[in-house]
DNA sequence: TTAGGTGCAAAACCTTTGCCATCCC
DNA sequence: GGGATGGCAAAGGTTTTGCACCTAA
């Protein structure tokens, strides 16, 4: 199966990688069809998928709100907040050693390690 | 709002608390109706939103499947295998310092912080 | 030319909710 | 008795899919 860079491919890796605000696929759909007005929400699920399956996108599941697409593939933290559903960076190091220690203890494959933080961000704590 | 500890809630968490398996709303609605058949799923996902609320428990959001339950609220580190789904914990220490750091930089409020790691577990890598 | 991609709409899936009956305090 | 909870079923929201039509290699 060869890959073909579609126009709507392009434009929603386009998207993702001039964010940082790690966007729902809704998001993407209507930053996309400002440019590309008769886009579907399908296939916007359908690149992400692929993008995703590709490695170059990383899909976050998030319990209670739509998932979140996040360009940035390499290992890093997230700060998400309970109340508003948003994802922050978080500019901390990742122990890049420890992913080997895991890897030796348990036997399982890591392609990715990341730190997740829960609470409220500025904006919500009332 | 007075909490009555229903002898549903009671199973529920009481299954949460007997696995290490990080079930979905759906295995926990199995293994209660075991005891409870009449129970409904509607009443299993009432209850793990309450107990969430309080504290008891963690949701865990995982692209691509349902949601899974945690009975360990305290921060720990989880392995995603990205093939079958499954959860598994991994016995690392988590470093607590750390929130107290991040919290003072980014002026938000942690309530928990997890590591994931995502790959393949023993039995996926064919 | 042609496998792979798109748009559209319907389906599937997970989760939440409304309503009324039931259960505890 | 009366507020909290449960069962059931319908609704809601997100994501996937089938199909006929395009399109990039």
């Amino acid at each position: 199966m060869v890959v073909r860079r579609s126009k709507q491919n392009k434009a929603i890796l386009r998207v993702l990688r001039e964010t940082t605000s790690h966007p729902t696929a809704v998001y993407i759909y209507e930053q996309v069809r400002k440019e590309m007005p008769d886009i579907s929400l399908g296939t916007v699920y359908r690149n992400l998928g692929l993008l995703k399956q590709e490695g170059k996108i990383l899909e976050l599941g998030l319990a209670g709100t739509p998932n979140r697409f996040d360009g940035n593939t390499q290992s890093h933290c997230h700060f998400r907040c309970e109340q508003c559903g948003r994802v922050y960076d978080v500019d901390e190091p990742v122990d890049r050693g420890r992913d080997e220690r895991v890897a030796q203890k348990t036997g399982f494959k890591i392609y990715y390690c990341g730190v997740q933080f829960r609470g409220l961000c500025k904006g919500c704590q009332s």
